[in-house]
RNA sequence: CGGGGUGUAGCGCAGCCCGGUUAACGCGCCUGCUUUGGGAGCAGGAGAUCGCAGGUUCGAAUCCUGCCACCCCGACCA
């Protein structure tokens, strides 16, 4: 963000630019607790268009909703022993259940109001969930469970931005449960799709879809499946996962069901999330100097009809036409608010829908009433043009589609532009300092990895599905590998 | 939890080293008039227990002690 005002540019300090950005364009800021943010209105708008969109996807593919409990008893979190070693350190407790007035004002935690069990306020819910599904399932007839829940969840994060990583976020986690191996894995594998399809077509960011190393591996899973984006600082995002869960949680839960054979077995699992995070990818993939840069799909509005007048009688002409290319704009399906406020000028108003990222703006004065035009400016690529009112409606339509493809086939050729292949050692941390996705052979062991994140901080963000296999040597062992993978940086 | 830093109006900050009685400035806010095709101009106005608690002093935003909060850098993480 620039100009006159005091905002960073993404090229002086991307991290500034970014949180900036999220309070000019009113999409969130810091709250009065530490690490927990306020999500405002218009932030909160874009996370409904969100959950609509997926919701209307899951049911699509079978799921249904529910919900579950806030609070987690501590004992479940011990039954799944990598689970709870995954988490254990990011939990927030609640030890007591009432307050009591304390000597010289204000309030205390009543000692004596201690609980029995201490209650873990959920980081995720796959042990209050598989917990209940013991109560649920008995028979392969009760399969599959196909459940998803939107809520909040509690990690207590050393370091928080917002939307990026908070200590609480809103997000959607699916668990479900199936007879055989097989259902659960291609449950996993179509969630990712519904993931990927979700990241490009609606938030029009490309994402390379993967599988996680056993290191990068979701704390309690036998896979976990990924959807990398890159940023434009050329960092990567993991903006979604999908887990492959085998039989852990049934066997902690004991969960069984008996088979079409008679015969009892543990039930397979599966769970897959998204969260507020998105957010943060959507902002680092569009936007500009100027602000928020908002894909028409994900748009609260699409587009915004500022008039332009001097006398009472203009506004009543240009409200009165507004109204009416308001209602062949909804005709159209095409979302649309006039910004009729009297309180603020056309120049305000332009910058402001700006930084806020409305793809389309539609200006309106006398001028144009007289011309039978008006004037259209596109936020991505900040252009202008003037056009006849006749043929409004079509034009828009057609210019939010080019816009939502813009917005992918430019992210989609940045990401190309930084992903390269280095076979040494010396190219690999060279490359690391553009930053960008690097396929580079890797001897396959979670020591190496480890080893190349300290040395580098570069993670392997996955290995790409349907990665082609290729003989070469782990560019820091020099061990044989099999196949290249990808590096990045990530945030 | 280790290292560094900052707390003064809604926001951003000056003043502090060298104590002195109306705590400065910009943005924002309110009122009025003029304005309105890219963040308006002028005039007037409101708004601050100087993070909290002690101490030193005739006098503390300023010096001393303790506490609290937040931010940045690391380890952790969607």
């Amino acid at each position: 963000m620039s100009d006159k005002f005091d905002y960073a540019t993404r090229e002086e300090n991307y991290s500034k630019w970014y949180n900036d950005l999220v309070v000019k364009a009113d999409l969130a800021e810091n709250s009065a607790v530490r690490g927990c943010m306020v999500i405002k209105p218009y932030g909160y708008a874009i996370w409904e268009k969100m959950q609509q969109t997926l919701d209307t996807m899951f049911k699509d593919t079978g799921h249904v909703n529910a919900y579950f409990p806030l609070f987690i008893p501590k004992s479940f979190f011990s039954k799944e022993a990598a689970h709870v070693e995954g988490f254990a350190k990011e939990c927030a407790v609640v030890t007591h259940y009432r307050l009591r007035n304390a000597e010289g004002g204000g309030i205390e935690v009543d000692p004596d109001a201690k609980l029995e069990e201490e209650l873990i306020v959920r980081p995720t819910s796959e042990t209050i969930i598989w917990n209940t599904y013991r109560g649920w399932v008995q028979s392969y007839r009760d399969l599959p469970i196909l459940v998803n829940q939107w809520c909040n969840v509690v990690r207590w994060e050393m370091r928080t931005r917002l939307f990026l990583r908070t200590a609480e976020f809103l997000w959607q986690e699916g668990h479900t449960a199936h007879a055989t191996s097989q259902e659960a894995v291609f449950e996993a594998e179509q969630m990712l799709d519904v993931y990927a399809d979700f990241a490009e077509n609606f938030l029009a960011i490309p994402v390379l879809k993967g599988i996680k190393t056993a290191n990068e591996r979701f704390a309690g899973a036998l896979e976990t499946y990924c959807i990398e984006a890159m940023m434009q600082d050329g960092k990567a995002l993991q903006a979604g996962t999908s887990h492959f869960l085998g039989q852990n949680f049934a066997k902690a839960f004991d969960v069984k069901f008996t088979g079409k054979d008679g015969k009892q077995d543990y039930v397979w699992a599966t769970s897959w999330g998204v969260s507020t995070r998105l957010m943060g990818a959507l902002i680092m993939t569009h936007s500009d100097d100027k602000g928020l840069v908002l894909p028409p799909k994900l748009a609260p509005f699409q587009v915004v009809i500022v008039p332009i007048y001097k006398t009472d009688e203009e506004a009543d002409r240009i409200s009165e036409f507004a109204k009416r290319l308001t209602a062949e704009f909804k005709q159209a399906g095409i979302s649309v608010k006039f910004d009729n406020r009297d309180t603020h000028k056309p120049g305000f108003k332009f910058a402001e829908h700006e930084y806020r990222g409305v793809p389309v703006r539609i200006a309106v004065g006398p001028r144009d009433l007289d011309n039978g035009t008006v004037e259209v400016a596109r936020r991505d690529t900040l252009t202008k043009e003037v056009v006849a009112q006749g043929e409004l409606v079509s034009t828009i339509k057609g210019l939010l589609e080019e816009i939502q493809s813009n917005l992918y086939n430019r992210a989609l050729k940045h990401r190309e532009d930084n992903t390269c292949k280095v076979d040494t050692w010396d190219e690999f941390t060279a490359k690391l300092e553009e930053g960008g996705f690097i396929y580079a052979h890797w001897d396959g062991t979670p020591e190496t990895e480890q080893k190349i994140k300290e040395l580098t901080k570069a993670t392997i963000r996955c290995i790409p599905i349907g990665n082609a296999k290729e003989d070469g040597k782990c560019i820091l062992t020099g061990n044989p590998s099999t196949q290249r993978v990808v590096f990045a940086r990530a945030y």
